[in-house]
RNA sequence: GCGGGCGUGGUGGAAUGGUAGACACAGGAGACUUAAAAUCUCCAGGCCUUAGGCCGUGCGGGUUCGAGUCCCGCCGCCCGUACCA
């Protein structure tokens, strides 16, 4: 008898697929289709665990509905613009475009012994210029639909390197490379109109059934609709009125000062004649751009000598202060602060002794606000200290409601609806992205380049040796002729956001090759994603994104209405996690090390001690990535596949560690061994027959049940159970040999190598990969008894076994009687008994 | 700071409000073997002296006949926070 061997029998079947062509996506009429996808990969050019699981949690779901007579649609693409290839032109030398072409070459290498159903025909790289010019193409389309404009937004500036910085560039406040202390300066940028969605796409949240609950409600709050109050505070000085925003018009008696932010209009107009003010509003702009470092900042404050009237009492005047925690882009970038009712209106109002006033109290608690600000939900009822409407208990909801009808009749406000969600920037001041397709001339403004004219290429003669945009540097690329005009004009030299190329690839995987950016004809037949599988991580920005460019993209004709939601189900499966290990270098900055060189918490080199910082997400800059590779070439492809199914929930987080991949290799080889056995018997009966195909109707059914609902790993305990129940039974070889065979089916979509072996050795017809999925027979799954646990208040203190549908009386009877439960109840009569039937019976004492 | 999630033996984890720890890993004992590997069988949450009992799902409360699961308040960790992908 052969061994099972891994590496033998993965290459032989993946040859034998091959040459069916069982795996390319074709349109047939016969057949439903099933569209799978997991978030292409960035090519960094290794596979690591993550990919793994990822891959191998799409593999299984596609294999399964080819099995259950589908058409699949299972593509594979890179991600393939962004910073790590310019980083590492900077680093290493070479240039962006050939460190992402041979890292995709790598990967795709690494990949492809893992035996995934993919439709390698339809692969695609987001560099190739036959993607982004479609993209671009795109962007035409959006900006005549009036999808895309240009405004002024801030971003992270590195005086030193005199280069934007991406949030991840800044540490700490500082740049990552220069450590000068970043500010925050305005750029003219390319904007997407995402906003004219906002409220399109809350309320279609709704219908997305098949996405986990988490995720949608990350993204309700993430584009936050509110209801608000506008209103405007006359100044003392006559100048323009200042319009605030405030969702808590309620509170308007406990206001304490006006605040702008220092990106307001006014705080500008100040800074050119003030030197003292405009060193306040730089001392502001000092640290990075996200919301976290804004937020988390020591709150400062300066009062700008202005003074407005209260909208309820003209007497009573405010002054008006200059905020670093007040933000430009939501609202009208000026508030009203009440310090009893916010936190950090409090925070602020303390460190600068401006006055705090109580609105409102608990009703059984009428201690003034000290330090904490008193924030109850909106639907809690409170008891009103004075509230222009009149009342006196309500709830948060009702007084704002009452305030904005006030507002609105008495004429001084109106109530607004406002979203947190802003227009999405796109504008990159980098070269490895897809080129904005205009260009600026004198004469005529912005001008659309002509679509003719697509893809605007990057040109390939670009250095890294300073910092900065080499596109920027590039005077024959830069320079061109006006579109419109003819006449001596330049070129845009900022790239997109990456956030764009892979905001329409699942769509582009319907017709790869079509010289328009999809092919309608296959976008109705192939959308909308069925399945869509990916990290946690990308639950807000990328799919709110995908989401947008879907409806975008039905305006322009390049979707139909049914795809304005590409995925129809959403799976997020947790992270691979690992730890990180890490020296420092000779200023104290962290260096990072590969788990490969590590050993005995040293580094396997030098020797030098590490570090170990707790696990976190692998990552290609923090290096705490594990090589799948190894594993594949140690165990094989179905060991890493079963591995990673096996030990974890597949939404949870997942520890690496090597100790498993060889005790799923030992089961592996079990597998094959068991089969092997029971493919020499003979096929005479037993009486075990009966029992074994009882158990094998029972594992169909709960596989069945574990791959439809991503409970891989219950499916897996139950096939580890089922195989020592058939490696145990007496049964005959007719019946082993066909328990078996389903065994080797069920297995099939996580082991799909193994399994054809197993198939072909049993003499099973065909392809394993093809044959029709088995069905349970609902008559082998019915249990004639069943054991019941009989608790006394609730602890379990015997166990009866009795007929399926024995009566409630009947049970409670056998159980009063059983001797373990007349010993606690000590003679004493039951109070209640309870019968749950089929699942246990209490007696309350 | 804000939004979302998670927390169960030595380890990964299982459990429609119904027997907590399935299935594995690591560990222990045994069988086979000259020996080893491989394979097979059995044990295994903690505590108490056994029959048996008590305790036990991050911590503190609550709802319920019954809570890992639902509610309230904490603690810890993870993800996102709009220029990482």
């Amino acid at each position: 008898m052969t061994r099972y061997s891994a590496a033998d029998i993965e290459a032989k079947w993946q040859e034998a697929w091959d040459k069916a062509g069982i795996f390319q996506a074709t349109r047939t009429a016969d057949k439903p289709k099933y569209y799978v996808l997991e978030m292409f990969p960035y090519p960094s050019g290794r596979i690591h665990m993550g990919h793994v699981r990822n891959y191998t949690m799409g593999d299984v779901v596609a294999r399964y509905k080819m099995s259950t007579g589908h058409n699949v649609l299972h593509p594979m693409g890179w991600d393939a613009f962004g910073m790590p290839a310019e980083n590492a032109a900077m680093a290493i030398g070479g240039h962006p475009k050939e460190w992402t072409y041979n890292n995709i070459a790598d990967m795709r290498g690494q990949m492809k012994p893992l035996g995934l159903s993919i439709d390698w025909s339809r692969e695609f790289a987001t560099c190739d210029p036959e993607y982004y010019g479609q993209q671009q193409a795109l962007f035409l389309d959006f900006l005549e639909k009036g999808l895309v404009y240009r405004k002024n937004a801030v971003v992270n500036w590195d005086p030193v390197d005199m280069t934007v910085l991406a949030n991840e560039q800044v540490e700490a406040g500082r740049g990552w490379r220069s450590g000068a202390l970043v500010e925050r300066r305005e750029l003219t940028q390319w904007f997407f109109k995402i906003s004219d969605y906002s409220d399109e796409l809350l309320s279609a949240l709704d219908t997305l059934d098949n996405w986990p609950a988490k995720v949608r409600l990350m993204q309700e709050n993430w584009i936050g609709k509110s209801r608000g109050l506008q209103f405007a505070f006359e100044r003392t000085d006559g100048a323009e009125p200042i319009t605030v925003y405030t969702t808590r018009p309620d509170t308007l008696n406990g206001a304490s000062f006006v605040g702008i932010s220092p990106d307001h209009p006014i705080a500008k107009a100040m800074e050119a004649d003030d030197a003292d003010l405009a060193e306040f509003l730089a001392e502001c702009r000092k640290g990075g751009t996200t919301a976290e470092a804004i937020e988390t900042a020591p709150k400062l404050g300066r009062d700008t000598g202005i003074r407005v009237k209260h909208p309820l009492n003209p007497d009573w005047e405010l002054p008006v202060w200059i905020a670093n925690f007040i933000l430009m882009d939501y609202g009208t970038g000026a508030i009203f602060a009440c310090p009893a009712h916010d936190q950090r209106d409090l925070d602020f109002c303390r460190k600068y002794d401006l006055p705090v006033v109580d609105t409102f109290f608990a009703l059984d608690d009428s201690t003034p606000v000290a330090t904490e600000a008193f924030v109850p939900p909106k639907e809690q009822k409170v008891k009103w200290v004075s509230h222009f409407a009149g009342l006196d208990e309500a709830t948060g909801d009702e007084a704002i409601n009452a305030t904005i009808d006030l507002a609105e009749k008495d004429g001084w406000g109106e109530g607004v609806t406002k979203f947190r969600l802003r227009d999405w920037g796109l504008s990159r001041q980098r070269y490895w992205g897809c080129p904005i397709p205009v260009v600026h001339c004198d004469a005529c403004g912005v001008v659309p380049e002509k679509k003719e004219n697509l893809p605007v290429e990057l040109p390939d003669d670009v250095s890294f040796d300073k910092p900065g945009n080499p596109l920027d540097r590039h005077e024959t690329w830069r320079d061109c002729a006006c579109p419109a005009c003819g006449k001596p004009a330049l070129r845009e030299t900022d790239t997109m956001d990456t956030f764009v190329d892979s905001s329409w690839y699942f769509a582009r995987f319907t017709a790869p090759r079509a010289e328009t950016p999809t092919d309608m004809a296959e976008a109705e037949y192939w959308m909308n994603v069925d399945q869509y599988i990916g990290g946690i991580e990308h639950a807000i920005l990328h799919l709110l994104y995908s989401r947008f460019f879907a409806r975008a993209m039905n305006i322009c004709g390049h979707l139909p209405d049914s795809a304005k939601e590409p995925f129809d189900a959403l799976f997020t499966q947790g992270m691979v996690t690992h730890e990180i290990y890490q020296t420092r270098d000779e200023n104290g900055r962290p260096v990072y090390h590969l788990p490969e060189d590590v050993e005995d918490g040293k580094l396997k080199a030098t020797g030098e001690a590490l570090e170990i910082i707790p696990s976190a997400k692998m990552s290609k800059s923090k290096k705490n990535v594990v090589d799948p590779v190894s594993i594949i070439s140690a165990f094989g492809a179905d060991t890493a596949r079963w591995f990673v199914l096996s030990d974890s929930p597949p939404e949870r987080d997942v520890e690496w560690t090597a100790a498993g991949a060889e005790a799923a290799h030992k089961h592996l080889s079990r597998v094959y061994r068991v089969s092997a056995e029971i493919a020499a018997m003979d096929d005479a009966a037993t009486g075990e027959d009966e029992a074994l195909l009882r158990e094998m109707h029972k594992a169909i059914d709960e596989v069945t049940k574990g791959v439809e609902s991503f409970g891989f790993n219950a499916a897996i305990a139950k096939l580890y159970g089922f195989t020592n129940t058939l490696a145990k039974s007496k049964a005959g070889g007719a019946a082993k040999k066909q328990a078996a065979k389903t065994l080797a089916q069920l297995m099939s979509p996580m082991t799909p190598h193994l399994s054809e072996s197993v198939w072909e050795m049993l003499g099973g017809t065909g392809l394993a990969t093809t044959a029709p999925w088995p069905v349970a027979d609902a008559a082998m799954l019915v249990e004639d008894s069943v054991t019941l646990p009989v608790q006394v208040n609730g602890k379990r203190r015997a166990e009866i076994s009795v007929p399926k549908d024995m009566d409630k009386a009947e049970v409670e009877k056998i159980a009063l009687a059983h001797e373990a439960v007349q010993r606690v109840l000590n003679g004493g009569a039951p109070k209640k008994v309870i019968v749950v039937p089929g699942r246990i019976v209490n007696v309350v004492a």
